[in-house]
DNA sequence: CGAACGGTTGACACGGGTCAAGTCCGGTGG
DNA sequence: CCACCGGACTTGACCCGTGTCAACCGTTCG
């Protein structure tokens, strides 16, 4: 905890994985309690502290119960890419159970609190509540879509589209854990990170941001970020929601977990 | 099955899933059984068939027993991404339990066979076989890994190191299932396709193939593709293959699989 | 009160996109 | 056996979106 600076109040989150997982499944209070107990013992980072670093050990699960981190690949000559951005509820590391060491980094971007949950725990989830696991699935499974809108983006979009697309995502991400208030977020990038996010340089960046300004689409200051008109930023970047894939997770999945179970 | 066309021999595999996983368990007799059992309902796809399009319901997980496939993403204006290139051994959908509908298409590049697993039987994985379980997790992660460092790729790399990246990497996968042969593989891609992968256009992807040609770091044609010199292409493309994870499964997975099994 | 860092913009350069014009080759029909 | 056709392959010329370079400002912190 290298940083001592006070996180706005709106990103805490005091339950994330309740809070989030309870958009796709009515939790029972079995679950509930389950849930409350493995979010109690969790670990901070400060701002820009590295996580996990490129060759270190895999050795713990991790959910974000509050702050915002990033995953990162740097080449030699210093070119960077943000892979991936983790909101609170978001899930670190899911396969760190069959890996051995990261080839990434992951770096706090505001001060965090982590649940750590150990592999014996994640088993657990596996084994006695078994609609949870079906959850963290569904979780996995909508970052890695995620990650390919984001390949779609990079490879096929231009700078002013990837730009709207990842407003109008981040938007509803936070929709979903219920951190948008007054048509706001809390944004907490540096252009610099963002530029990284987005494959630009961050020169272009600012001119492209400028652009959607001008055109009063966003307004992006230190309090937060607020999109005026998400059904025409949505034409714009050419979003489309389906890859996020917010629907309650599917019958089937009982039947399949129902299998595991028994 | 809309193309007769006889497929390269030496891109089938008479049991893919066997061969992929023993290269990070030695497998009991008992889990080759149960594999060999699980391989044997196959169905078959021609040359550029849709296995799933964009917006179908996912009811099954499918192995790659022949064949290659790609996963890819249209924006309206028909500019395309290939998010994800799978070879014989690649699990596709393997999240389809927890989705219900498929936001990419998957299309055949080649005539394929794919091994069918309904729910059930990856459940059956689960509790029966939790070795097999967890290599098959471990296949899951390495291709997300994958498609983290295409985006790196994209976002970061030139043209130049791009193709490079991707004729090493696709090297690299091809020895893991053992399809390279006299330092040659077969790369059932048109042009267009390979642009597409690598966010490109077509012309550019040319003239990128024109320099690498040049400097006879490879060699493409309808027989294959031969890389002559394998550690100065890897230099040019700036790569590293921490990303691929290609080391045994660990043993912590055993515990964590234990637990699960227990 | 200076250093460090994030934010911001103008001027210019270049990698890669666009357009257009072919060539090559395997399959098909006369 | 040849003529034709469609699809993949290939390349030159030109141009635009984005990168590069170089400033400068504002704020925070030691």
């Amino acid at each position: 905890m290298e940083n001592a600076e006070q996180s706005p109040e709106h990103i805490e989150m005091v339950k994330p994985l309740i809070s989030k997982l309870s958009v796709f499944l009515d939790l029972t209070d079995d679950e509930r309690r389950f849930l409350a107990g493995l979010e109690r013992r969790t670990k901070s980072f400060g701002k820009n502290e590295h996580i996990i670093s490129e060759g270190d050990p895999y050795t713990k699960v991790y959910v974000q119960k509050q702050g915002w981190t990033y995953h990162s690949r740097t080449l030699d000559d210093g070119r960077r890419q943000i892979t991936r951005i983790n909101l609170p509820g978001d899930i670190c590391c899911f396969f760190a159970p069959v890996l051995r060491h990261s080839a990434n980094n992951i770096v706090a971007l505001t001060d965090c609190e982590m649940v750590v949950i150990e592999l014996e725990e994640l088993a657990e989830v596996f084994i006695n509540h078994p609609r949870v696991a079906a959850a963290l699935s569904w979780c996995c499974a909508h970052d890695q879509s995620v990650l390919s809108e984001r390949l779609m983006s990079v490879g096929r979009r231009s700078a002013l589209e990837r730009l709207g697309h990842f407003f109008v995502e981040t938007r509803r991400r936070m929709e979903l854990i219920d951190l948008v208030e007054d048509n706001q977020f809390y944004l907490p990038m540096t252009r610099e990170q963002l530029s990284d996010t987005l494959s630009m340089t961050t020169v272009h960046l600012f001119r492209t941001l400028r652009r959607l300004e001008k055109q009063q689409l966003i307004g992006w200051n230190s309090k937060g970020i607020s999109i005026n008109d998400m059904d025409e930023l949505q034409r714009i970047a050419k979003f489309t929601s389906p890859y996020m894939h917010y629907t309650e997770v599917p019958r089937k999945t009982d039947r399949f977990l129902k299998a595991l179970a028994d």
